[in-house]
RNA sequence: GGGUGCUUAGCUCAGCUGGUUAGAGCGCCGCCCUUACAAGGCGGAGGUCGUAAGUUCGACUCUUACAGUACCCA
């Protein structure tokens, strides 16, 4: 082994060991056990999310294997339509090539060509986090088997009228020229004005005056609708409003979902150009007018003079020509909340368009029922709500996208405009028994990304066909994701896979919070805070991050502020800290599935852990050398700190396996790094130092070594296996490959508490001295003169039982005890329960301070005895509380009093 | 507007079904280059647990209101 830990030199090393020996693909074992990986898009990098995310499946996917189960982790990426396509057109704007240019299929081509050489930049950069996936089952959306299985689900529900084609209000994006699913739609608020219409009343002088956020659609108008509730409005019962500038006789309606205190109360109705607009339309059976072409340009239902003109860029115009011809009352300012387009961050119109839709209600009652009744189990549980909420209150999903990349939709239609549903050209012709002179052409929209990773569990096991893999491994152990996909993907997924295999697609869906940067901001290129996790693998010069956080960055101003921002946060750049420090910081911090807020000096923390414990494991082996190291490790036969070492080690794995069935993380990490640090090393290394009993102890350090590896792996793979090849190069395993070791089974150890407290007792005496020690600033090499005076037999006798080793760990001389006490005045003295530790004052101690350092003890047990005491004395509490915790109290005032006592009748000794 | 979280040490976070002297890591202070590790060792300081009421013998923990904050939905 190296003297140093440098993680650069193992890392990808032992990859490819693992690799080499085919770890990563499931074995043929009894029980099973599976993940799929949430497929990210294929122009995606690899992200701090991503990062948090692998680290939490490989966690348990390396854990379930070590418990002997057969592992499958699938993993693969999406097509992501629109952002792929978008990649693509973009690399050809820039050869000045559009795609209509080329065409549909050499497009497509043109994708596909993409997608091989650069669809597999997030999969190389998971690699490298030690991610044990099954690479060789890697799968695209797109595939053949997965398409084919996106066939067969929309034919099927096709064919159950599930799926059909309708007409209505979708939200369009403009700039793509293509339908999107509401929840692609962010809503943002921006500052913007509320606009007074007046509409003249037929046949009078009066009119009507209408507030409105979007006075452009005045030409797709078709009621005014007032609240009958709203007196001021009885004058406009039954009359017909006109609308400015086009002249048009539009009726006024009456409905109570009218919000009498929004502007004037009157609002116009616009079904072709609004949502909620649309739901009264058809309540009221109004005409829906369409003013818009999809390329956002007004279409001939508009004033002639605004034909063909982009609908926001001429709102000022229609604004100023309504005003010269006196139609506008008055403009206020006024917060809009704006729909904007997530992929092209333009504002997005309701159009109405034919479309492909999925009616989700039927389907997402199934969906309901197998959270209502645990089938599958969220955690954490308040998700459950989010999701109830949204499958209860779900609309129909439009399918289709006006897009080329993608599943391309199975329908073909004929010149009538007749719809054949099917596998393929020929199939539709033999199951509709079309001849072959009727011309047939097909749909020429492809489907929602979300449509195929929605049978992302079971379509990558081979599904439609009935896999081995199906049976398995469907359904899966657990989904690990995040919250924000609940929606577009999870629920989704439920459904499907209740619909088409009758079985839930996980068991159990694990929600993780999103990493945020350490002041709790989204990570985001605009703010320009984020970091690749790479770099902290590898480590980053300053220069080169800046560069890397600027470029594509158009503004100079806001590149300014990120270099700045940059300079502050990391003026050295960042370190290298490896892979494992990265998975045992996102471990750490994964508590109960908020968000991370990531910070670079926490990370510094876990490299120092690896780092202790590639030092430990070096300390083992130095110390061991020649040894014949002996598995079996007889309990009886230990010393008293082995045997309380032993306890504590099987309580570790314990609870580790108890933190991981409970997807508790945090605690896991942090119990792995207290047993580690603050017990293996800080205690058992020391005392292995001075042992009486060399083989045996070297047997243990060994023993409790491995175990310590093991429980560590799957969560550090890389340093633990690397440490393992010592292990196994000194033949102190059977095991080849850590990796595929089998995990510490919980010994039957003899539970011992009178042991337990006994070391307690030896380490608190050590403690003690020891702050003695730094108090009174005495060198760490001199050894002291101590003499214990204890009343307590039981506890004397426990001191005296380990006197060697406080002796050795608290560098003192031979310990005296109970010696006549008129001698002892020059000592100064700790007290610690019933005993006093007494210190020789031969090296010219500080007396003041020790004073000090007695007086503030004093102080704070003063404050606990009257808190205690004052509880005591209070009648309510001995009525009714429980009697063990009276006594308990009772028992811990009588311990402080005694102590008081201790140090009040030594401070009268010191010399002042 | 509706909903859901969060608020504990300078920072990032634990604290299970109410009873602990309220914990950890990092940072800070002091001493020490002790032959595994200075990416280290030993020791220390630092908190009226967002505010206010309530339930209770007892509240960081339960209830309510309020404030701040974050996110989701409309």
């Amino acid at each position: 082994m190296d003297v140093k830990y440098s993680p650069k030199n193992i890392e990808n090393k032992i990859y490819d060991k693992w690799l080499d020996n085919n770890c990563f693909s499931p074995k043929d074992l009894k029980s099973n056990y599976s993940i799929v990986l949430p497929p990210p898009n294929v122009t995606g990098t690899l992200h701090m999310g991503h990062a948090f995310q692998h680290t939490i499946i490989d966690i348990l996917i390396r854990y379930n294997r070590m418990l002997g189960k057969s592992v499958l982790w699938q993993p693969g990426t999406d097509h992501a339509g629109i952002a792929t396509q978008l990649v693509v057109e973009n690399n050809l704007a820039k050869k000045n090539i559009t795609r209509n240019d080329i065409g549909r299929d050499k497009l497509v081509k043109e994708i596909w060509k993409w997608k091989e050489e650069s669809g597999n930049t997030i999969i190389q950069q998971t690699k490298r986090l030690g991610s044990s996936a099954d690479w060789s089952r890697n799968r695209f959306t797109m595939d053949e088997g997965l398409s084919k299985a996106v066939r067969k689900v929309f034919i099927d529900l096709y064919e159950e009228k599930l799926i059909y084609r309708g007409t209505r209000l979708i939200n369009w994006d403009i700039k793509l020229q293509t339908a999107i699913s509401d929840l692609e739609v962010t809503n943002e608020e921006r500052e913007g004005h509320l606009y007074y219409l007046q509409y003249k009343i037929k046949n009078s002088d009066e009119h009507v005056v209408v507030a409105t956020t979007r006075p452009e659609t005045l030409f797709g108008d078709v009621a005014i609708c007032i609240n009958p509730n709203d007196k001021r409005m009885n004058h406009l019962r039954d009359k017909t409003a006109i609308i400015p500038l086009i002249n048009k006789e539009i009726p006024i309606i009456e409905d109570e979902v009218i919000d009498i205190d929004f502007g004037t109360g009157c609002v116009k109705i616009t079904p072709g150009h609004d949502f909620n607009d649309f739901k009264l339309g058809k309540k009221y059976n109004l005409d829906s007018i369409n003013i818009l072409n999809k390329d956002g340009t007004f279409n001939d239902n508009v004033d002639p003079e605004f034909i063909g003109l982009n609908i926001h860029k001429s709102r000022s115009a229609i604004v100023d020509k309504l005003k010269n011809q006196g139609f506008i009352e008055k403009v206020d300012k006024y917060r809009v909340t704006v729909p904007i387009g997530e992929r092209s961050g333009e504002i997005i119109e309701p159009l109405i368009t034919s479309q492909w839709f999925m009616n989700m209600q039927e389907l997402a009652k199934p969906a309901v029922e197998a959270i209502e009744n645990s089938t599958t189990k969220i955690i954490p549980k308040n998700w459950e709500k989010i999701y109830f909420n949204w499958l209860n209150n779900i609309e129909d999903w439009c399918l289709s996208r006006q897009i080329w990349w993608g599943h391309r939709i199975p329908a073909w239609y004929d010149s009538e405009g007749n719809i054949y549903v099917g596998e393929n050209e020929s199939e539709v012709r033999q199951k509709y028994k079309i001849s072959d002179n009727i011309i047939l052409s097909q749909d020429n929209d492809v489907l929602d990304t979300w449509f195929s990773s929605a049978l992302w569990p079971f379509s990558t096991m081979g599904w439609p066909k009935d896999t081995s893999e199906l049976k398995k491994y469907y359904p899966t152990s657990v989904l690990v994701t995040g919250f924000d996909i609940i929606f577009f993907w999870v629920a989704r997924m439920m459904m499907m896979g209740l619909k088409f295999l009758n079985k839930v697609p996980f068991k159990m869906i694990y929600i993780h919070g999103l990493v945020r940067d350490s002041e709790g901001k989204k990570m985001s290129k605009s703010i320009g805070n984020v970091i690749d996790p790479i770099d902290i693998i590898d480590g980053i010069e300053l220069d080169a991050l800046k560069e890397k956080r600027i470029s594509g960055m158009m503004q100079p101003k806001l590149q300014e502020k990120i270099i700045n921002k940059t300079e502050k946060e990391f003026p050295n750049g960042i370190k290298p800290y490896g892979a494992d420090a990265l998975r045992f910081c996102f471990c750490a911090l994964a508590s109960t599935g908020r968000d991370i807020n990531f910070d670079l000096q926490r990370i510094e923390g876990y490299r120092n852990f690896c780092n202790k414990l590639w030092n430990a494991s070096r300390f083992v082996f130095i110390s061991t050398e020649n040894h014949q190291y002996d598995q079996k490790v007889v309990f009886d036969k230990l010393s008293d700190y082995e045997k309380y070492l032993m306890i504590n080690l099987d309580k570790l794995v314990t609870e580790y396996k108890k933190h991981c069935t409970n997807y508790r993380f945090d605690l896991m990490a942090s119990s792995l790094y207290s047993f580690i640090w603050n017990e293996y090393c800080d205690w058992f290394l020391e005392i292995s130092k001075i042992t009486e009993n060399r083989s045996q102890t070297n047997n243990l350090l060994i023993y409790t070594l491995q175990i310590i590896l093991k429980l560590c792996h799957p969560i550090i793979p890389y340093i633990t296996e690397e440490i393992w090849l010592e292990m196994k190069s000194r033949k102190y395993s059977d095991e080849d490959i850590l990796m595929n070791s089998k995990f510490p089974s919980q010994q039957k150890v003899f539970h011992d508490n009178s042991l337990i407290e006994e070391i307690d007792v030896m380490k608190d005496v050590v403690t003690n001295i020891r702050k003695v020690r730094s108090d009174l600033n005495i060198h760490p090499q001199i050894l002291l003169d101590i003499i214990i005076v204890s009343d307590d037999q039981l506890f004397h006798d426990k001191i005296l039982r380990n006197h060697s080793l406080i002796e050795k760990l608290a560098k003192t001389n031979p310990i005296e005890y109970n010696v006549d006490q008129t001698k002892l005045d020059d000592y100064i003295t700790v007290t610690l329960k019933n005993t006093k530790i007494y210190l020789h004052n031969a090296n010219g101690i500080d007396t003041k301070s020790e004073t000090e350092r007695l007086l503030r003890k004093l102080n704070n047990l003063d404050d606990l005895l009257y808190k205690i005491d004052t509880k005591l004395k209070n009648k309510n509490f001995i009525e009714k509380a429980p009697s063990e915790i009276i006594k308990e109290n009772t028992i811990k005032k009588e311990n402080i009093e005694n102590e008081i006592k201790i140090i009040k009748e030594l401070l009268t000794k010191l010399p002042n």
